[in-house]
DNA sequence: TATTGTTATACTCTATAACTATA
DNA sequence: TATAGTTATAGAGTATAACAATA
């Protein structure tokens, strides 16, 4: 990147962009980690909330990870078919389908897990111990605002 | 959604979820604020860029903007048919273009500019003055890693 | 040989509307 | 009437390879 960019530009002030730009590398690593395991972010998040105990509904799934219920779907379609979760309906309403993990799509979110894991630690490598649990902290009330 | 995600699942010490999330809330109201304008966030970044002293090649900006070379390419023909940037050669080394704002592109940039800082206070409305300056701080290290 | 911009292509992600079965 | 899940579809975003012009 050319020298002259140390004049940085309006949008290095923006911290929309600099949250998108972060974003960007933490989501490349992320990837890079869960490859082994033929998982993506999104396949891996809505597995890790079928390791659960909560027993969370597709709906409940699609709010928390705010995606349209109808992406949460195919996602699920694509973890079932390979045995590691299962949409269990629900006896006290027969509209709404809990979604649970198998004990194949528990050992796989173990090992992604730790993965994961690692590729935080690469990720928030530029910050302190400290520094990290801030930015957490901070990045948990914009995650989640009226909660 | 469901009371009992109180339980707060292992996602949300993630702190790659938590950046995803903070983000999608960001781009959603960063793109609601350039709508009348006809921009996304992604037009409105190598707008935001041209409007500089900076004289960026196409090259600069798709790495600053952590885009393909070939993704700068369709943006900037968007916004040079609407006379909002011109590709300038560049006299030292006639590979490279730079690309420069028109006077009406730093118009427009100007009021989209102010719909973005309205939409970023928004997004950032859970947090105090301090801690905003902060999480801009701790961005900008996991945005620019190396520099 | 390497680099800049370009074209082409394919795949993923995102957003929407409409349908079904249940409530 | 409203809600949970589903299907279909289109548009935006992402990634890759290959090419012409230039260095």
């Amino acid at each position: 990147m050319k020298s002259e960019m140390r004049a940085e530009p309006s949008l290095v002030s923006d911290t929309a962009f600099l949250l998108a730009r972060a974003n960007a590398n933490s989501l490349a690593t992320a990837h890079a980690a869960l490859e082994p395991y033929a998982l993506r972010v999104r396949s891996y998040s809505v597995l890790a909330l079928a390791v659960t105990e909560a027993r969370l509904s597709q709906r409940d799934i699609a709010e928390f990870l705010r995606l349209d219920p109808s992406q949460v779907v195919a996602l699920l379609d694509d973890l079932q078919q390979r045995s590691l979760v299962n949409r269990v309906p629900d006896p006290t309403d027969r509209r709404t389908k809990v979604v649970v993990a198998t004990a194949e799509g528990r050992k796989l979110h173990g090992k992604a897990e730790k993965a994961i894991r690692a590729a935080e630690r690469q990720t928030l490598s530029p910050l302190t111990s400290g520094e990290r649990q801030l930015l957490g902290e901070l990045l948990h009330r914009l995650a989640f605002p009226a909660m």
